[in-house]
DNA sequence: AACAACGGGCTTTTT
DNA sequence: GCCCGTTGTT
């Protein structure tokens, strides 16, 4: 058996385990994936019938490229009968395949997360409600923990708890707008993200027939990243595997950084209630990382209560000390990352690949775009704002999603005036309106005025049910044409292309080329289908396009490019350099994360997993002050960064030593040339101000005279006068106080600058 | 009904 | 600083 060769004593000891459940508990770098697939392997080799193997992935790139590994292990194309991919893809399928059990049509919509939103937002306003009150992100998440608990609109409202705790929080119609919701998707065939997986407990809990017939089919089961799963995916496999108990569960409880969706650590302590009979293998040994970056990683995590102990090691090299990087501004620390990276691939001949630019959110990417650009270093940027939820590609898609469901009523809403077609505000207001009083969809509305009369001006009637006619027509093709076709043809005469072709702003530009592309790769969809001998539909294109991602699409560029990603997205993803930026309170770990042990936990896990992307060199940064809300404010170095082990730890470009500084004494102001570069930054009125309150800083700042400064006292400012401390934000050198003046107002100071005194 | 101008809220993280 | 939705103007 030769694969079994390539494999250390505790990885050939779970792959070799066939049946009963086992759980895995891999540490990071540890060749979890390997085991998983070779595992796979093995199941085949010994005579499993692909067909009888779900195995759940994280990403639908991941089951892709498992597939592919198994078949370069076991020879031929085996793994195509496999059932595998995400817990939302595979469902969905099973889902479509019964759909009418649960009274929705095999071709329902998937709402993506703007499109519930939208929805709340709609319902919100219907029942009069303040959306200041109930903001549609606070109350789509309220809705997304219930359904991932399987609590459904009825038990919400029963739930005494629950309905409290909406009471305090000044909420309490969250239930009704909760009941509405699930109404208003069922009416228009659609299931939100979390439905996914709610309406497949539904359906395996109210159809003994279907469960019955999926556990005799998946009679092994695996899932990958069980950490990471939420309880709602908890009891589908569970039940799923209730007969055969052939299961088996990979996951690393010190990279759950998931919670936030649900995702719950305690899966990992009910299986050992539900299989008491489990096995368990641990994959301690890393082959990802220098020695260095998996001593500092452990000495990172083990600073965390909750977690199961296992030893991480490695007989890698020691590699370089873990480097920390200090910067004036972010844009000074894209720069300063920037040529590092320069420097790193002209020394050692590195490839762009190798390097990775790791954030805790999002908007921190601009920095390094800009100097990126500037030194024209290629780089891809992974999540944000993702290619299937750009405006052009959202537009294009709801008129397929409308052809297909014209009961979809989001795609409606967002297609009805676009392009524009007269067909105002007022008149749609109109339209939902009857749509309310006939109990009815928009769509049954504007197809039917003889049925559902509206009193709006005949012209928009007109137009409406000219569009109406069009999606009419769309549908007609929608299971007959090949999907290129029929894309093609509504691109052009629901007058998209033409909108975007006679925008010649470059963004109006990179539209038009996003929906070439978009149609480039329906058009390949359709040939690779054509290949199967299927006619593939837009329907069937439509099946899987909500549920992907930009990282499902990278897969075929494989680019030699600088990774930009989330340290979320980079789960799972290994590179030689990895940059880990903006270490600073309250940005990393996050400020909403503060409040409780649990979450602090949850940011410490994500910086554990951050660390552990790097194979060779791994780089800290963190900035002095940086612009958050289009304003710069100061920030303090981040918690994380004293938590790393100092024997694995090298600080460069720092001006003082960092520890415990509580006093003012060990500040030291920046250089000239530093303050200079300072002051060339951003360039907006804002931050001439704040750049000069800064260079005026006085040298003195009378060690002490604000030291234990409190909220509430009254000091005196030599330019403002008398004022109160309303709110003081951080700690040491950087603290602020927000003072209020009578003479002049409220005024947010940095306390090393503002020669404040305290008086009495 | 369509467009420009303005203001508010926002930042976790994703299927 | 940016995106979104609302307001005011034609």
């Amino acid at each position: 058996m030769d694969y079994l060769d390539g494999l250390n004593e505790s990885q050939r000891q779970a792959v070799e385990h066939i049946d009963g459940p086992m759980m895995v508990i891999a540490g990071a770098g540890s060749g979890k994936t390997r085991v998983l697939t070779y595992r796979i392997a093995h199941l085949l080799r010994n005579g499993v019938d692909s067909f009888s193997i779900l195995a759940l992935t994280f990403t639908n790139k991941a089951a892709k490229e498992m597939k592919e590994r198994i078949n370069s292990i076991v020879g031929g194309n085996e793994s195509m009968n496999i059932t595998m991919g995400t817990f939302h893809s595979v469902f969905a399928r099973i889902l479509r395949y019964n759909a009418d059990k649960l009274g929705y049509p095999s071709n329902f919509t998937i709402y993506d997360t703007q499109d519930s939103r939208s929805l709340i937002k709609s319902i919100v306003k219907e029942f009069g409600l303040d959306e200041k009150v109930y903001k549609s992100n606070a109350v789509q998440s309220r809705i997304s923990s219930a359904k991932n608990n399987l609590i459904s609109p009825n038990a919400y409202e029963a739930n005494v708890e629950i309905v409290s705790e909406d009471r305090m929080s000044r909420k309490p119609e969250i239930f009704r707008i909760y009941k509405e919701y699930a109404k208003r998707c069922f009416q228009a065939g659609a299931m939100d993200f979390d439905d996914l997986l709610y309406q497949t407990n539904v359906l395996l809990r109210d159809f003994p027939d279907v469960l019955h017939f999926y556990q005799q089919k998946f009679k092994y089961a695996l899932v990958d990243e069980y950490q990471d799963t939420n309880y709602s995916q908890y009891l589908i496999v569970k039940k799923l595997a209730a007969v055969y108990e052939n299961i088996c569960v990979v996951g690393d409880d010190a990279q759950s950084i998931y919670s936030f969706r649900g995702a719950n650590i305690e899966n990992i302590l009910n299986f050992k209630k539900d299989y008491p009979d489990f096995k368990m293998f641990k994959l301690e040994q890393n082959y990802r990382s220098t020695s260095n970056i998996v001593n500092a990683a452990n000495s990172i995590i083990k600073r965390n209560k909750d977690q199961i102990q296992k030893d991480v090691w490695t007989s890698n090299a020691e590699g370089g000390k873990i480097n920390i990087i200090r910067c004036l501004t972010d844009n000074e620390e894209g720069r300063v990352i920037t040529n590092k990276i320069f420097d790193i691939k002209q020394g050692e001949g590195a490839d762009y690949k190798d390097f990775a630019i790791l954030y805790r959110t999002n908007a921190q990417s601009r920095s390094f775009e800009e100097s990126l650009r500037k030194l024209n270093l290629p780089y891809k940027i992974y999540g944000g704002l993702s290619f299937y939820q750009r405006k052009e590609i959202k537009d294009l898609i709801a008129y397929f999603r409308l052809s297909a469901n014209p009961k979809d009523e989001e795609a409606l809403k967002r297609v009805i005036n676009y392009p524009k077609r007269g067909i105002g505000k007022t008149s749609m207001d109109s339209v939902i309106l009857a749509a309310r009083q006939y109990d009815v969809s928009l769509w049954d509305v504007i197809s039917d005025f003889q049925r559902y009369p509206v009193s709006i001006s005949s012209g928009a009637r007109n137009k409406m049910a000219q569009f109406a006619l069009k999606i009419q027509s769309y549908s007609a093709q929608m299971e007959t044409s090949p999907a290129y076709d029929l894309a093609n043809n509504v691109a052009q005469s629901s007058g998209i292309l033409k909108d975007l072709y006679d925008d010649k702003s470059p963004e109006g530009v990179t539209r038009y080329e996003n929906i070439q592309e978009l149609l480039a790769g329906i058009k390949e969809f359709s040939v690779q289908q054509e290949e199967k001998d299927e006619i593939g539909t837009l329907s069937d294109f439509l099946i899987d396009v909500a549920l992907l991602t930009d990282a499902d699409k990278a897969t075929e560029e494989d680019k030699n490019t600088i990774t930009l990603m989330t340290i979320h997205a980079s789960k799972g993803l290994e590179f030689p350099h990895v940059f880990i930026v903006g270490l600073e309170e309250n940005l990393f770990p996050s400020q909403l994360s503060l409040t409780s042990r649990t979450e602090l936990e949850e940011e410490r896990r994500l910086f554990y997993v951050a660390v552990t992307r790097a194979e060779k060199t791994c780089t800290l940064s963190y900035v002095v002050s940086r612009y958050r809300w289009g304003q710069l404010v100061t920030a303090e170095p981040s918690r994380f960064i004293d938590e790393v082990d100092k024997k694995f730890v090298s600080h460069e470009n720092e001006t003082r030593g960092r520890s415990g500084g509580k006093s003012l004494s060990g500040y030291q102001r920046p250089s000239e040339e530093r303050t200079q570069g300072f002051g060339m930054m951003g360039g907006g009125k804002r931050n001439l101000k704040t750049m000069k309150e800064a260079t005026s800083a006085p040298a003195k700042s009378g060690g002490g005279t604000t030291d234990n400064l409190k909220v509430g006292f009254n000091v005196e400012h030599d330019r403002f006068g008398k004022g109160k401390v309303t709110a003081l934000v951080g700690a040491g050198s950087d603290q602020k106080a927000t003072v209020f003046f009578p003479r002049v107002g409220q005024k947010t100071l940095i306390l090393k600058f503002a020669k404040l005194t305290i008086v009495e």
